[in-house]
RNA sequence: GGUCCCAUGGUCAAGCGGUUCAAGACGCAACCCUCUCAAGGUUGAAUCCCGGGUUCGAUUCCCGGUGGGAUCACCA
């Protein structure tokens, strides 16, 4: 046992503290015992995934929802897959969906610091320190080459592949001759010392699966790499415990080393937290689910929304409507986008994994931006146009007032229109409001009618431009309209029209469609009526002239 | 391949042994409305993976199969 003793400290010669040391130092929180404590845990290795927001998400809203707290710890032990300000940009990601952590990595509060593992070294050799004295851990001096071979002799007699048992060579040896291998130079990492037996099944509980029967670990895991930073389960297992992490919220791919970790928690005699293994995002490839994959899928990763100008609010409103599925039927019951009154609830979730749907984003997104104030949009799309839109940004500088007018165009309607699902939809929508695009627009000609004369809408143009009163409300406004098709021998209604077909050139929504044509360039705008009250009355004339003279 | 998880329409899914002709939403189709479009309204097509049990009765419970997913690193 003395022998295990200085082991120990020829391992980690400057730690003194003991786990009791850090017990004292990270106490209980003072909460209510409902209260829930999550965390999301990212590594810094690339942009906010759409799964991970998701998990964020669900582990957001139970803390909320139980008077909890949610955390933020950046698991940054992988120094060569690390990227440098990533870390950073997930927590900007992740405000940006008003998922603001409440502590941890990312705030400026919190007591259970420090957040990021590498920051945490001392802490872990701290506990694999004590786990040494008491030969619950051990330093492993294979080489990967031994590794590899171990793995194909599994391989190829059919065993569990992994270092355990017989395998575990290291495991067998005496303190005396692990002291001496350190005092070789010998490189080494430090591995669990597994007591399970694989053929054994325990049965664990997880939050939204129920009961689990998986088999017992009896791997003896490295937690402790040789560039002395631990691995990931134990440091799950140390900072959830020193964290007090009630539930971890996690992605299902972690269900398979759950042993590990559920082993860990029993050997240090502390108390597991509960576990919640959500659903994987999954996507449709070649009629096949698979999970949303950052390399071949945009949307995995948030910024593909940001991108393409989809608010934040609609994406976190499809994703808890993925969540818990009864939300949808909340907020249209609600009239409401507010997740945060929302009773979420973890038990809800679904089990298996959903296929992500940019309809339903759509969808979403449509509703919420339709019930903006044209300020409110306006404002937004500025700063959307600002980042990743230069040619909107452009229009929108020319005149903001201009600009949000159009983007007030039937918004104040009980049905409001939908125009957008996202703000990259409205430089082509809305483009023609401006000269230089509307040249641009009709630089191959104007897609009239070619089976209406020339002449006749050449007429019905400039008999239009000097008439039309802009003072006449919609109606009034739009029976002129009949009034002049009329004139030109163009029925007032369909039903008149399909009555006496050879009696009219054409029905109102001829005439209609050559004043758009004109205005716009396009076969499709919204409601004349109020592109003409926003256009300048000059601009109008003009176009109106141009249209007529090339033809 | 071993192990684990999952299985209701194209997608998200209600359902938790017996009035449900198996909700609802998105998408799709048709029609209505309509100056076009975006909407809005109405209607419609479309689902319980298969096979055994248990039961008077299974979409619902059990077992097996099949299918899909996840995982098997000094990565998280």
């Amino acid at each position: 046992m003395d022998k295990q003793i200085e082991l120990a400290e020829l391992m980690f010669p400057e730690i003194k503290e003991t786990i009791g040391d850090l017990e004292a130092k990270y106490p209980p929180r003072n909460l209510i015992e409902s209260a829930e404590i999550t965390r999301f845990a990212p590594s810094p290795t690339g942009y906010l995934h759409t799964g991970s927001l998701f998990t964020s998400l669900v582990s957001y809203y139970l803390a909320k929802s139980t008077k909890g707290v949610f955390f933020v710890r950046l698991e940054d032990t992988d120094t060569k897959r690390e990227i440098k300000g990533a870390g950073e940009a997930l927590i900007k990601e992740l405000k940006n969906f008003n998922i603001a952590p409440m502590e941890g990595y990312g705030t400026d509060k919190g007591r259970y610091a420090p957040y990021e593992q590498s920051k945490r070294a001392s802490i872990y050799k701290t506990v694999i320190k004590e786990l040494v004295k008491q030969g619950l851990a051990y330093p492993c001096f294979c080489t990967p080459e031994e590794l590899d071979e171990i793995r194909q002799v599994q391989e190829k007699t059919k065993q569990l592949p992994g270092y355990y048992g017989s395998y575990a060579k290291c495991r067998y040896l005496s303190a005396e001759d692990a002291i001496k291998l350190i005092k070789e130079g010998k490189p080494y990492v430090v591995r669990f010392r597994s007591n399970g037996n694989h053929n054994n099944k325990i049965r664990v509980h997880d939050e939204i699966r129920g009961d689990i029967d998986i088999s017992e670990n009896e791997l003896d895991v490295v937690i402790l790499k040789s560039d002395g930073l631990p691995t990931y389960h134990f440091a799950h297992v140390v900072d959830d415990h020193f964290m007090k992490t009630t539930t971890v919220t996690r992605g299902e791919e972690w269900i398979s080393s759950l042993p590990i970790h559920l082993e860990m928690f029993k050997a240090l005699k502390w108390k597991a937290p509960k576990f919640a293994h959500l659903p994987l995002i999954n996507k449709l490839d070649n009629g096949n689910k698979r999970k949303l994959s950052k390399r071949k899928d945009p949307e995995a990763a948030v910024t593909y929304f940001f991108e393409e100008g989809y608010p934040p609010e609609a994406v976190l409103v499809y994703l808890m409507s993925i969540a818990n599925s009864n939300f949808e039927e909340w907020m249209i019951a609600n009239k409401s986008f507010d997740l945060d009154k929302f009773p979420f609830s973890i038990h809800k979730m679904s089990l298996d994994g959903a296929l992500f749907d940019l309809d339903k984003l759509a969808y979403f997104s449509k509703e919420f931006l339709a019930h903006l104030t044209a300020d409110e949009m306006s404002k937004r799309a500025l700063e959307y146009a600002k980042k990743y839109d230069p040619k909107l940004l452009a229009l929108i500088n020319k005149d903001i007032a201009y600009f949000t007018k159009i983007m007030n165009i039937e918004r104040d309607k009980e049905n409001p229109r939908k125009d957008y699902a996202k703000f990259k939809d409205i430089y082509n929508v809305i483009r023609f409001f401006y000269d230089d695009e509307y040249n641009e627009i009709i630089k191959n000609g104007y897609p009239f009618n070619p089976n209406i004369k020339k002449e006749v809408i050449a007429n019905v143009l400039t008999d239009f431009m000097n008439t039309n009163d802009f003072s006449l409300n919609e109606q009034d406004w739009f029976n002129t309209v009949k009034v002049l098709g009329e004139k030109y021998g163009f029925a007032s209604d369909r039903k008149a029209y399909k009555a006496n077909k050879d009696k009219y050139l054409g029905m109102v929504s001829d005439v209609a469609e050559m004043i758009r044509i004109a205005l716009t360039g396009n076969k499709n705008s919204p409601n004349l009526y109020y592109v003409l009250h926003i256009l300048p009355k000059e601009t109008i004339n003009n176009r109106i002239k141009q249209a007529i003279s090339v033809k």
